[in-house]
DNA sequence: TTGAAAGCGATACCAC
DNA sequence: GTGGTATCGCTTTCAA
């Protein structure tokens, strides 16, 4: 910005007013005779006027303005998460930071730090885990949608599905479909276990439950260390040169099913007849496969509109009322389940 | 942000220095005695003391923050631009508001107005088109990458492929490998098409170049109306359906190409033999694909970095130099094409 | 080395 | 209906 832009000032003495009536009118607040406002409108046009944004909201201490972080906005679930929040937060009126964290703590902490310096009303952590507690003396409410770790603010609400539940489903599908060997992928879940999220969690249960004894060499557990659809992929094919044989996989996430499915095609393995594979997401990597890949709708909708929903019940200075919100999911059956 | 947050004037009285002196310290411009500094730097860290970095940008009428526009983030290759240009942009000390467009003109120039109240230093469109003019009176540096259309600012900067060439190299592939009849597919060629960046037109110009006759039958044009890779897949099998035969695609975009794939495997057409594709982009949709599509390579990351150093400069206060940065690219061939 | 005070642009209270 | 002015938090100049 070399040139100094055009300010309130500026308009008020062209138009011959003073700046509280330049300020009402462009509010639209107070009152005003409908030709200095016409004026008013006309001047602010003719110089390109645009409001200060910084002055505004050190006045008003305020920003209307949201900070999103994910870890990951090319994964296809979670910038579905993003836009749907995003959206609905445009309409109430409050507009977003998207920033994405690549799964970098200290990426994470030195955005939050400068977020918080820029006065976001709100945070939304979407996705990923945050060890990262926010130590700033700040009252921001927080909303976690499907994110592992809080912050330790005053307010925070969780949104997400019952992911040990959810796993349990997914494990149960495919020993329904009459799988004896059901392997778990999976390219972080190490990292994210935590009593309420943990996404293998319903793996162990099912097994425990019905007897069934754990192969621990079919728990497949990468370290997130490459794209998750290679690294999936490397992990089963790990697996079958070492021998290793299985009739069902439980993959933690679409981009980890569709490594697997990848890798078993490579192999001359027939998916969902020899080998049956559940993914979990319902995103855009489990419809454009082929086969096509049963995985888990998490109804990322709702999760965007209960969040929203949350944040602004918090940033209108309300206490969470119920600070643990669990959205429904379902399994959605394809070729890799069903042959 | 109910509780007024911790200025530097509640450093200052705890410290019984004066503002002037704690700016200093926590700025680490001016002079002050270590002991001050360390005084200081206590009281703020146990107040957790956030700088309002409103009154700041306010002040020095800088917001060291860069908007980057793009029209699908969850889109690979533009989400690989938009990481590349925002890291670059974060080692020079700047900040980035990355904005989904969804190619939506409404939302965008709402975006744009927005920002500029923001006093955002700089500009960056990736990928789409925009057809809205920046009318503010502001001096904004404004770069285009992969993005068709101007703002009419002062300085602005674009950079991309030869566009024509590289469908026109496309095209040639296919030919090469003794394909007759080859189709163009695409989902908004129509919508972007200008001089310098048409997508379509190396294709025409191929075929007028060696004497083949257009069949308009083998145009296929979708209108971006679903997503790409639905709406190209239902392009072809439209196109299959009527009857209309071809042994090569070229695919203007790796969703599209993706697309085009799965409709050709639906309808057991065996891809890489009996047709021929080639994607463009070589983002992960080519790459994930079985067969895996051939595609080309357009150098992002080069493109980040050209990009980045010419707004970088112009934030300098320079203007442009070159404001027509073209960068190379390459063909890169799979199955698609080698069978 | 330290501090007093002006000023960035917009808002809003209160007086006229 | 309109305007004067204090104020938001920070930086910076100039003086002490």
């Amino acid at each position: 910005m070399a040139k100094r832009a055009v300010s309130i000032y500026d308009i008020a003495r062209l138009a011959g007013v003073s700046t509280a009536t330049v300020s009402n009118v462009l509010n639209e607040k107070g009152s005003y005779s409908a030709k200095t406002r016409d004026l008013v409108l006309r001047i602010a046009r003719e110089q390109g006027y645009v409001a200060n944004f910084a002055a505004k909201s050190l006045r008003e201490a305020s920003t209307k303005t949201v900070a999103i972080l994910t870890p990951d906005v090319s994964n296809d679930f979670f910038s579905t998460l993003v836009l749907g929040v995003e959206g609905r937060l445009r309409e109430a009126g409050y507009s977003s930071y998207i920033c994405n964290t690549a799964n970098d703590q200290e990426r994470e902490s030195s955005y939050v730090l400068d977020l918080l310096s820029r006065q976001v009303d709100g945070i939304v952590y979407i996705g990923g885990m945050t060890r990262v507690p926010i130590e700033a003396n700040v009252d921001v409410p927080v909303v976690h949608i499907d994110h592992t770790g809080t912050t330790g603010v005053r307010r925070e609400v969780f949104v997400g599905n019952d992911m040990p539940s959810l796993s349990y489903d997914m494990t149960a599908t495919l020993f329904g479909h009459g799988c004896e060997h059901v392997a778990l992928a999976s390219v972080s879940a190490s990292l994210y276990r935590t009593a309420e999220h943990d996404q293998a969690a319903g793996y162990y249960n099912y097994l425990s439950q019905h007897g069934i004894r754990l192969d621990k060499n079919l728990v497949l557990e990468g370290a997130h260390r490459q794209p998750s659809i290679v690294e999936a992929e490397g992990l089963v094919r790990g697996c079958l040169d070492d021998g290793f044989e299985f009739d069902g996989v439980v993959a933690l996430g679409d981009r980890v099913a569709l490594g697997v499915v990848n890798a078993l095609k490579s192999h001359g393995i027939k998916v969902g007849r020899d080998v049956r594979v559940i993914g979990m997401d319902d995103s855009i990597y489990s419809r454009i496969s082929t086969p096509a890949i049963s995985t888990v709708n998490r109804h990322t909708d709702e999760m965007a509109e209960r969040g929203v929903e949350a944040l602004l019940s918090m940033l209108a200075g309300d206490d969470p009322v119920d600070d643990h919100i669990v959205v429904g999911y379902e399994v959605v059956e394809r070729t890799t389940t069903l042959g």
